[in-house]
RNA sequence: GUGGCUGUAGCUCAGUUGGUUAGAGCGCCAGAUUGUGGAUCUGGAAGUCGAGGGUUCAAGUCCCUUCAGCCACCCCA
């Protein structure tokens, strides 16, 4: 015998798993749809050198490759911004520009797991790719409200959450203005520890690992420290990267996108301006983006994205700068979980017909036909076992209703409409659908 | 990738200083006079004690390796 076994950071996903998880990805492409976003995909596989260095050192050691029977050299897509990259560069000439699309897909990681993080997981990208402008950033904070917003709705519980936003232009602007551009990495990623292990270790940090001299660290921490709503934290920021064009057209950017974003319908509370947060990815050049559960921070982000000018020169001369973001499904997942906001329902189907007098196979079938006609889930209990076997069937797996009939019922031309969660039972004419349904969808 | 903690039935765990045929609760399956579930009662199935090796007269219990889970670092969804 061969024991059955998944790897490490590889899930099966059992049907209480499956439901939600389809479901959330229903949500996302419903959201996405509606702000004009079409749907795309590419291949888990690429050469290897389409996905090298694109997403810094750190991707390229998490990433799984190896060479194929022909000799190639591939690679497992870590994420879906790379490849889009390389698609859009080998097709803008069909797709036409600005272009924007959503994929939901799976990506691996080999790196070292934990709770939400697994090495294979699902991720919901949307990214708008052709255009600079401005309008592009305040849509891509719209669509993270209303993803989030919606995804509460669909899971019957609101799901508290606040977006981060920030401009790495004025980070850099002001890395340039100190003269510390050629240490911007190991800086912003130091930088990007703020809320975790406080000033005092960042700072060390910034002179150990970055090469910064004390005072520079300082000045970099007291751009990173302001604090306070969004305009006055945009107000202190003016004179601190006043001088530095980069910087100061990287303050009033961030200015439009919260305005923007306001008029879009985001509250206030709901988009912060955070000097703090930088993202690892080494690609992304303007805004960045990172959502936070409010009950449920320590999961990390749920949403994270930016704007990235740079990204498609790798692979055309055409200029495509695109922005966009990615939910991490997994992730989210493991937190509605945490939250207890994943109903333990087993079945799609909220409707299940007994199979309760033997001869009658025809007529549950039939009747069956009748209520999915009107867009509703039916399974008819393969089995004509005992009545009380089949609602504890029909209960454990989470159906809403049974529908129950047996000779006195046909001798009616009734069945019994029975609602699981109260226990009622209704009567429902067999002939006449319409009734029967309404009587149906009363339980649901 | 580095460091730490953990690993006994599907799940949560018990298992005395290493000592005979490894237990409980929940869950699962089947019954409790062939038409009504989530309660109760009865019975049943189910574990090569994660895997492999070693020490010992004897290992679930000690040692090593490996696999997996969790935590921290790193990084990130």
């Amino acid at each position: 015998m061969i024991e059955p076994r998944t790897l490490k950071g590889f899930r099966d996903y059992l049907p209480e798993a499956m439901i939600p998880r389809e479901r959330l990805i229903g949500t996302a492409q419903r959201v996405y749809r509606s702000f004009g976003y079409s749907p795309i995909d590419t291949p888990a596989l690429e050469y290897f050198e389409i996905l090298a260095g694109k997403g810094g050192e750190e991707s390229d050691r998490q990433m799984y490759h190896f060479h194929d029977h022909g000799g190639r050299h591939v690679a497992m897509r870590f994420d879906l911004t790379v490849p889009l990259a390389r698609f859009v560069a080998q097709h803008v000439n069909e797709l036409g520009l600005p272009f924007k699309r959503y994929h939901i897909a799976t990506v691996w990681r080999g790196e070292n797991t934990q709770h939400g993080r697994y090495r294979e997981f699902m991720q919901c990208d949307f990214d708008t790719i052709g255009t600079k402008s401005v309008a592009a950033d305040i849509e891509t904070a719209l669509v993270i409200h209303e993803l989030l917003s919606q995804i509460g709705a669909t899971f019957g519980k609101p799901l508290p959450f606040t977006i981060r936003v920030n401009n790495r232009a004025v980070l850099s602007g002001l890395l340039s203005k100190l003269g510390l551009s050629d240490k911007s990495v190991a800086l912003l990623r130091a930088l990007d520890k703020l809320g975790k292990i406080g000033r005092e270790k960042v700072a060390e940090e910034m002179v150990a690992a970055a090469g910064a001299t004390p005072e520079q660290a300082d000045q970099v921490l007291k751009l990173a420290e302001l604090s306070g709503t969004n305009d006055e934290v945009l107000t202190q920021l003016g004179p601190l990267v006043a001088g530095n064009a980069q910087g100061e057209e990287g303050v009033e950017r961030l200015r439009q996108i919260l305005r923007g974003a306001k008029a879009g319908g985001v509250p206030e509370a709901a988009l912060l301006l955070d000097v703090a947060i930088a993202r690892g990815l080494d690609y992304y050049t303007g805004a960045i983006f990172e959502t936070f559960l409010a009950d449920l921070p320590t999961i990390g982000s749920i949403c994270s994205g930016g704007r990235y000018d740079n990204l498609a020169g790798l692979f055309t001369k055409q200029e495509l700068p695109g922005i966009g973001a990615s939910l991490g499904l997994d992730r989210l997942l493991a937190a509605l979980e945490e939250l207890g906001m994943i109903d333990k329902v087993r079945t799609p189907a909220p409707v299940l017909i007994a199979f309760f007098d033997a001869a009658r196979l025809d007529d549950y079938l039939r009747l069956a036909a009748t209520i999915r006609a009107a867009g509703i889930g039916v399974e008819v209990y393969p089995e004509p076992k005992k009545l009380g076997q089949q609602l504890q069937y029909a209960d454990r797996r989470g159906f809403r209703v049974a529908i129950i009939a047996g000779q006195r019922e046909f001798d009616a031309g009734k069945c019994q409409v029975k609602d699981l969660a109260t226990t009622q039972s209704s009567e429902a004419p067999l002939a006449d659908a319409d009734a029967l349904v309404a009587a149906i969808r009363k339980c649901l």
